[in-house]
DNA sequence: TGCAGTTGCCTAAAGCATTTAGGCAAATTA
DNA sequence: TAATTTGCCTAAATGCTTTAGGCAACTGCA
């Protein structure tokens, strides 16, 4: 019997690049242990179940998302920083598809609240340090950014822009050029 | 044999209903015949397969949203519009929740652009009609604004900003007023 | 009213994904 | 080298999906 090395590390990264390529959805314990060469029964061990795996898949785009974004963030401020920090969602979602589609997937609360998803509302609030937003219209501001963040990305891969123009590059920077501006001008209650 | 009187459009009602009870990727081809306590195969008379069945589901909760959106921006303008406009979409999400998440299905090109989607951005564009916006930028303010209400209700129902002040009721209508600010205060390129 | 054709639901069966239980052999540790 | 842990296995149950083919109940027409 020769032994592949599994590990729960080892399976979720595989099945994070088999996300990428097939689909988030069609990643199931049976094709991560055809990917493998073996037995559905031997992943059992190393991971709960199929929704195991998937919230782990979820967890591991999170992180590398908000490592993305950290380094983006760096040495950046104001628009520019926003700018860099709006690329680095739609450039990820671009390159790793299958990755971004699971870390939309609802955590629940104690998982949530134990994985990156938090460092990313750190970091949003840390770009409207360059803004003057007090409270609450600083929480406003970051629900406000998560969502354009969000929808636009999830729109754009799921075809809602496709074929009209003007393209969505264009859009894109448009868009944070309106949220730049949004954000310098925060109408008052 | 007593026969049901099954019909693709009872199925796909059905199978709405269920996907509010249960969430969307629930919805089974067996579940729905356990419903109907029928024999699974008796379904695949009236629905292709099961991707077929959600699909229709999708297709049917685009219409009720499209329908609603006309209904509010009836008579309404400005400001106006855009707030009763993106409280359909929030109110629906809230009331129909697997039907929502059925409505971001991702749909293949032809039947996208048959589906009532196309309405979505007709309504958009309209709502836009009350600000002074040439193109290219009222095409990128459609694409933000469906970001925004398509961001926020998911990341909402998502529970991506639960238990935090200030309550999400809040923000969203400081949302709509920063939106509305920026429609009134487009940025030039 | 009676019959023919259509339709609605059935049985049967195959394929694949999920999950658990229990076992043997290889790797690790003492 | 012996003992223990670990990795992968076989076996088996369950459930969802899908297709093929059949009979009974409706429908419409004479």
């Amino acid at each position: 019997m020769v032994r592949v090395g599994l590990t729960t590390e080892r399976l979720v990264r595989a099945g994070a690049e088999l996300a990428d390529e097939v689909g988030f959805d069609e990643v199931t314990v049976s094709a991560l242990a055809r990917h493998f060469d073996v037995k559905v029964a031997s992943l059992y061990s190393h991971v709960r179940n199929s929704h195991d795996l998937k919230t782990r898949i979820a967890l591991l785009a999170l992180a590398e998302l908000a490592d993305r974004g950290a380094t983006a963030l760096a040495g950046r401020a104001g628009k520019d920083a926003l700018a860099a920090f709006a690329n680095v969602y739609r450039d990820y979602a671009r390159e790793h598809p299958g990755r971004y589609a699971a870390a939309q997937l609802r955590l629940d609360p104690e998982t949530a609240a134990a994985s990156a998803g938090v460092r990313h509302a750190q970091m949003t609030r840390a770009i409207l340090r360059g803004y003057d937003l007090a409270e609450p219209d600083q929480t406003h501001a970051v629900r406000l950014l998560g969502s354009v963040f969000h929808g636009y990305v999830s729109l754009e891969m799921g075809g809602g822009f496709s074929h009209s123009a003007p393209d969505t590059q264009e859009t894109w920077t448009r868009v944070v050029d309106a949220l730049d501006a949004l954000l310098r001008n925060w109408p008052a209650a």
